[in-house]
DNA sequence: CACCCCATTGATATCGTTGTCAAAGAACAT
DNA sequence: ATGTTCTTTGACAACGATATCAATGGGGTG
């Protein structure tokens, strides 16, 4: 039926052990008997039973994915790549939602962990952003790998973006439209991501001389909703900017509705711009301006810099940051 | 440290073995002994560890989903209803991208589930829709259970939609409207949904005795684009209607768009109507006239049947046909 | 009362790996 | 040649469940 580790054993004339020293790529094995095992697992198809693997080496190999609702396409490039990553290596993936204001988040982790025997974590934002949180893990000797646009701790195995070079030269664009009343949305206070995204917009601003107007720097949380309300307040008052920067793609389409709503025509009385290329940037007319961040890529890093280390192959794949690309599309308009 | 099936036997004093009939329910256990086991359980919080079980079993107590390119809501909302049922039963689920297209689909799926020990599939359209590639499951003798508008073959495990009937009461509704000259995007070919959709809609024609125009109805395939680029056309006609029904949002978003374009305002000068409920369809402005299914709902259960035939319960959940729900919003304008 | 049957229970083998530990042999130093 | 160390290998136990099959005992039947 199944072939076992016994069958090439046999075949190649070996023990058990010696077998399962050369599938899990131990040291000190005779490369002439690393050869003829090879030679037999390949020929009687062989693939070791994980069941077992598991039982026997109290490994799970199963990784799972922490997040507090975000949006969905994020959520399904960050789970590609994550399986695209495991999907050489024998390791699953399991999906757990969490909800970041809960206060037995810490204790429920620790136990979904222990519960499920899961090898390692790997925690998206806001979560990740939250340090009590991750110390906890570390206290629990729980491994994970962060995905986050900045890490607080270089030591921590993490994938990161810069968000704040991203919003800068996004921002930077928008003045080199001709664009000096520049309003912008922020992102969920508790993201990292939306201070970075912020700071790289008003540094940019300064560094090229504009003065921000208060009035037209609302506070958002990422919702289509909040992007909506901010832009009803903002062109409720007497002057409204030529251009708004939202922090992301959910926020800007937002603000686009209360503009139409309002009669004005995006881009010819409001220039806007978000973040994140979602589908939504390119499927409204006209189609957003944005910034472009690898998702997929970077969750499959983080996977892999998490399962490298489990395989003890730690100094091959290390933690990373990954550039963002800048999308001019017809929302932004040379005035 | 952990507690095993033996700690619990001491516990209770009995046989490991009895404990292991009270956990997974068999027959012909004393009452008394089992109550004595379970206040064991509860008292020593005893887990079953799942690689022993599988190990022993050869059960691997994974289901596996298998897409080929939906939209990315649409798998995100699949797949957390899926987790939902799972949570509580100890199944876990992978994910497995398919290309409905490829030659080796049928062998390559027979592979996955053995190497990594499936124990059941839950198949997506157009997956579901492929009868050769079903019939080759059950060849395999390989469980599956069908998320799909309509099913072939009503033994087989499934969740379905009423896909006509929502396209034949959202014609209605257009109708009731008062549009006479109206539009339709056909959905992907090898998609049932598709054909049950553009059904719906001829009948709802018929039956409130309005002649459709062959002009107006066109072949799309459920992307942003190809509704873009019917738009395109059909605004390029002579006498264009007033209404066009979307058979998904995606479309309805890419009509819209080259609707805007052409300098048609949406709804004064065109309706429009699609399908899903998708999240572009509130994201847009003016937000579409559309058909919400259960889809999470629907995945849910199409896992709890195929987990329920594993443990013997098939009789308490059986296949079912979820109802779907018209959410008129604004884009749709009456005459 | 003897007999059989069926419900209940337990002792032990088993699933397919990895861990432990010791043995054999090669390599090197003395 | 001898002792020492290091590399390579294997026999067997162990992981924590379920499967097999036999033992026990209470209840029903003739």
């Amino acid at each position: 039926m199944t072939v076992t580790i016994k069958d090439v054993s046999k075949d190649a004339a070996v023990s058990i052990k010696t077998v399962s020293r050369v599938i899990n790529n131990e040291a000190n094995v005779a490369e002439t008997t690393k050869e003829k095992v090879l030679a037999s697992v390949k020929k009687l198809g062989f693939k070791p039973n994980k069941s077992a693997q598991s039982l026997r080496s109290k490994k799970s190999y199963m990784l799972a994915l922490l997040y507090d609702n975000p949006n969905k396409s994020y959520l399904a490039d960050v789970q590609s790549g994550i399986f695209n990553a495991c999907k050489s290596t024998g390791y699953n993936l399991v999906i757990q939602e969490c909800d970041y204001k809960s206060n037995e988040l810490k204790t429920d982790i620790v136990k979904f962990v222990e519960d499920f025997r899961i090898d390692g974590l790997i925690i998206t934002p806001p979560l990740s952003d939250m340090e009590d949180f991750l110390q906890n893990l570390d206290n629990h000797e729980i491994e994970y790998s962060v995905i986050a646009p900045s890490t607080m701790n270089p030591e921590s195995l993490h994938v990161s973006s810069n968000d704040y070079e991203a919003a800068y030269s996004l921002t930077s664009e928008i003045i080199k439209h001709g664009h000096k009343d520049i309003g912008f949305i922020k992102g969920h206070p508790k993201h990292s991501a939306s201070h970075l995204r912020f700071n790289g917009f008003v540094d940019a601003i300064k560094n090229n001389g504009i003065h921000s107007n208060e009035q037209w720097i609302k506070q958002g949380n990422f919702s289509f909703k909040s992007g909506f309300d901010a832009g009803v307040e903002i062109f409720h008052s007497e002057k409204i900017p030529t251009a708004i920067f939202a922090s992301n793609d959910s926020m800007a389409a937002g603000i686009m509705k209360s503009a139409q709503m309002k009669g004005l025509q995006v881009p010819n009385d409001l220039s806007l711009a978000g973040f994140d290329d979602s589908p939504i940037a390119h499927q409204i007319w006209p189609a957003l301006t944005t910034v472009k961040q690898p998702v997929e890529k970077m969750a499959a890093h983080a996977a892999k810099i998490l399962i490298a280390k489990f395989d003890g192959l730690a100094e091959q794949t290390k933690s990373k940051e990954f550039k963002s690309e800048l999308i001019v599309r017809e929302s932004l308009k040379t005035l």
